[in-house]
DNA sequence: ATGAAAGCGCTAACAT
DNA sequence: ATGTTAGCGCTTTCAT
């Protein structure tokens, strides 16, 4: 099969419609300068042997693949599967595809992923760092000069653009709604690597969302004259089962928090799970709030407290700012997200009868 | 800047290294034959000189790129966002990165991502056809004898391998519970694109999980003596909002569906909260079960009923699948995957005092 | 084990 | 507008 075997090259093309194999590549190219006589030669002959143009040899050409990266933990969570939906429309549109990298959260993937993706010659990054505290890759990428734009997730001393959601306000709000309600034992699920499974100070987390929901919430404690347990505040949850673990730790614990925080809508429904097996209503015996809102948060019962943030948005918003990049135009300015608090049913007065059998410290 | 805009090539590090490019090419790609004080030599000019191994070069001239593309209808979908996760991790460890692609269930979309995937020469296609009706564009793919794999749904006629997860057995317990319940007059609600918003046989639509799960249905209904109405098979929703609108009109048509089936978690979710707003209590004045089984499903009130299927793994087999294609082994049998029924709360009998007020026909 | 040289399929610079 | 000739950066004979 003398004809099946090998690509039906530029030079066939060119042979058979009788001209050079320059003015063939531009007639099917679509640049440089072709007369109509020769562009519909060209056309048909290309048609007619079947010419697949081979974007790889182009590249190598060019310098430029046509495609970007994204490195993102879970493509499972709702959170990025939104966000990848806005990504994906806006780099099609521009005529870039996809490279998706999920790393699992784990920081070894990830660099990993980096590399493989700069071998491949992406013409720009999107990343949602996985780990919290040294980005030698991503520091290498912005060094070389490579298109790179950060997700979701700040690097701090990175001169890159970083896309985040402003979840100040929200997330004051609803710890200031918790504190009204009497609650003064908060708890912190998050999926956040940092090495640690406690929150503490020292793991300078506070450039990520999840750290800044925490230090709102730590906030929001103190304003009230009270102190947070770094004991309630869990990093590094790995799947639905640790989720669980760790809720039924913080809830049955001798003494349990009232209010437990989820940091996206995949902890808050494993916890709501736990919660309903250890017997406990919400939010009779414990408030519950989730970061981010995905279309059943309205419907299980309790209807849930969420900090909605706008997702699709974000990653459009990140697509924009790659390309900005990429064309080499003035870096666009980081968009304004703001998060909103909505208010629905999860959240109740703290149960004043638990955990209230010692004498309190103050 | 002399050093820093052109990138540094095997030529600069056989330079420096005192080799030919030839032998630096084989030390640093790993293969042919080099000594031990080449090899090192090489890698440590490498190391000085920053090298970066370009891919794309290399694919041009092994023919092969170390990617596979997958065209899918819907990131945001959990069904497959979970399923993207398998068969992106499964890849992985096999040294193949994914493109994505996201069509929007769009059938022109389709056929240009496929087109710009054959451009980039990826290795192999994992396909989940958003059309049901004319395939041209995958039976060329098949005829140029590129690896292809069919995900979640069929194309009759055309020999790929396909990964589809059985729904039958649990399709037809599903439609057999809800006649003996007393059920009818049964709503089916589906993202389908076939032409048409409304089911017909004329549709040919039975090779895709969708259709066979109607014709469950009317199977069910048939051994019961009973007849679907087409007027309540619905396909082609798309997005929440169109979904919530099909919803209001079968239950609150003149003769008003008392079941339905939601073909996806997404349009199951947007079905619930359709009918809360209807003031429509779940199972009491309706019932709705759901293929897939997302965490929440048991977390929202009624516990829904679903139709639950091996998601990850059906991702995790579609790679394999391919992995085997690609490596020219012999075609890998389809794995056996099926769904099972998992009975909670949202389905109950079948409202006797609706839609009565007309004689019945037989 | 090593090197010279040809080749992968395309684009780009320079002619004409 | 068209053709000629060099590239792009890598792999792959084929010698030695």
């Amino acid at each position: 099969m003398p004809p099946s075997r090998r690509d039906v090259t530029i030079a066939d093309v060119a042979r058979r419609a009788g001209v050079s194999r320059a003015q063939t590549a531009r007639a099917l190219g679509g640049y440089g300068a072709v007369s109509d006589a020769v562009h519909s030669r060209v056309v048909a002959a290309a048609e007619e042997l079947g010419y697949r143009a081979n974007g790889l040899a182009r590249s190598v050409s060019t310098g430029r693949s046509q495609s970007v990266g994204v490195v993102i933990g879970d493509v499972e969570n709702p959170f990025f599967g939104l966000s990848m939906r806005g990504m994906s429309d806006t780099f099609r549109e521009a005529g870039y595809d996809v490279l998706l990298m999920n790393t699992g959260e784990s920081a070894q993937l990830e660099v990993e992923a980096i590399r493989s993706l700069d071998r491949k010659r992406v013409d720009g990054f999107v990343v949602a760092p996985a780990i919290a505290g040294a980005w030698p890759h991503l520091e290498g990428l912005a060094a070389a000069g490579r298109p790179l734009v950060l997700f979701d997730r700040a690097v701090p001393g990175l001169d890159a653009s970083t896309v985040l959601v402003d979840v100040s306000r929200a997330s004051q709000q609803l710890t200031g709604t918790l504190v009204a309600a009497g609650h003064r034992r908060l708890g912190f699920v998050s999926t956040l690597r940092a090495g640690s499974s406690r929150w503490s100070p020292e793991l300078r987390i506070s450039h990520t969302p999840v750290g800044r929901r925490i230090d709102g919430m730590i906030a929001a404690l103190q304003e009230a004259g009270l102190e947070a347990d770094p004991e309630t505040i869990r990093l590094g949850a790995r799947g639905a089962d640790d989720v669980r673990r760790i809720v039924r730790d913080l809830a049955t614990r001798a003494e349990p928090v009232t209010a437990l925080l989820a940091s996206d809508s995949l902890i808050a429904a494993a916890a709501l799970e736990e919660l309903r097996e250890l017997g406990l209503s919400v939010p009779g015996d414990i408030s519950l709030a989730t970061f981010d809102d995905p279309p059943w948060a309205g419907l299980v019962s309790p209807p849930l407290t969420v900090v909605s943030q706008p997702v699709l948005d974000a990653g459009i918003a990140a697509a924009r700012l790659l390309l900005a990049q990429m064309r080499g135009e003035a870096p666009l300015p980081p968009p304004h997200l703001e998060a909103r608090l909505l208010e629905r049913g999860s959240i109740g007065p703290a149960p004043s009868w638990r955990g209230r059998d010692r004498a309190p410290g103050d």
